[in-house]
DNA sequence: ATTTGCATGTAATCTGTTACATGATTCA
DNA sequence: TGAATCATGTAACAGATTACATGCAAAT
């Protein structure tokens, strides 16, 4: 399906940027939803130059170093909107360890059982609150034709991913708590 | 993290079966969290009797066709239940193409965007309807210590979020629909 | 000077999907 | 007798993680 290649090329159609940055931001914006190392992107970069999809520049920090700016090409734009633009049925769940231990979770002592809920609720609620302080970056409801919809959309839909996994948990804790 | 291993034994720890009906379980009692084809179940099934972790004896269906049918061992068992007992971390946001696409979503018209959230929403909702006849199988809510807990919990996690995504993409009707 | 961050790559390994390959059983 | 289901396996490929490997730049 080629997906990283479809991740690369959309952040690349925002803006033309470095191999090292391109990891920043699956680090930062991509996070809620999309993951990949350096060691996945560099091979990748290599290929879509090869593909046309891109093209770089080298640029120098400081006195020697060299750093490639990748820059999508028309090609590159067709492929990464032609990709966009198809309408993909729903995909399978995705795999959750967690809940896989949920299922098997009847094999523990009801002690044990809670910690690990409790434990899981402190984790997400942290994590919750990062996500609004997030929300704070925007100025209200970016307008329906606004470049920052789409970032408004992906933090608005994990916050409410995380609020749904804290009240599943402490219904987890009432039920199963022991 | 050999955590198709770990779900396998659960499952043997819950009844002997052999490959294939371990493959059927995977796409019912599993379905909402973890998935797993039968070219990677059978090797996998194949390298837990190397290391004494199941065994099988062989049944006849019918006149001829030859069954394996695996049981857990003391070993297999006493790795599970290490396996479910220690504590792990909140583990990191799993990828989601859907919502990559809603990162990007800027680049399509409006009409075509409303079209992609429409359509993802029937068949979320869709999803949901299935999930929820689903739970009719429980008569009320299980005791904290039957065994079907973490099958009840699961269950309604999974309709938690399929009701969370729902909403979700009704918001981002409002917000981006055009 | 030392640590943290910038910057780019490859190799080995593990996990997962799709395709290939075969054959018996049951039900209509 | 044909289709759906039962039943088990391997091969090729794709995707992703961890480790290996190197070196400059900036700030303390």
């Amino acid at each position: 399906m080629r997906e990283l290649k479809y991740a690369i090329l959309g952040l690349l159609n925002q803006k033309s940027m470095s191999g090292y940055e391109l990891s920043a931001e699956f680090e930062s914006a991509l996070n809620e939803f999309w993951s990949a190392n350096h060691s996945q992107i560099y091979p990748e970069l290599k290929k879509l130059t090869q593909e046309g999809m891109i093209t770089y520049e080298v640029a120098i920090s400081g006195h020697v170093l060299q750093k490639k700016i990748y820059t999508i090409t028309d090609a590159g734009r067709e492929d990464f909107l032609k990709w966009l633009s198809r309408d993909q049925p729903m995909s399978s769940t995705p795999k959750d360890v967690f809940r896989l231990r949920v299922f098997f979770s009847g094999e523990l002592t009801p002690e044990h059982r809670r910690k690990m809920f409790e434990s899981h609720l402190t984790q997400h609620r942290s994590r919750l609150n990062y996500l609004r302080q997030q929300m704070q970056k925007f100025n209200g409801t970016p307008g329906s034709a606004s470049p920052e919809m789409g970032d408004y959309l992906v933090l608005t839909g994990a916050i409410m991913r995380e609020e749904m996994t804290c009240e599943w948990l402490q219904k987890c804790i009432e039920l199963a708590g022991g």
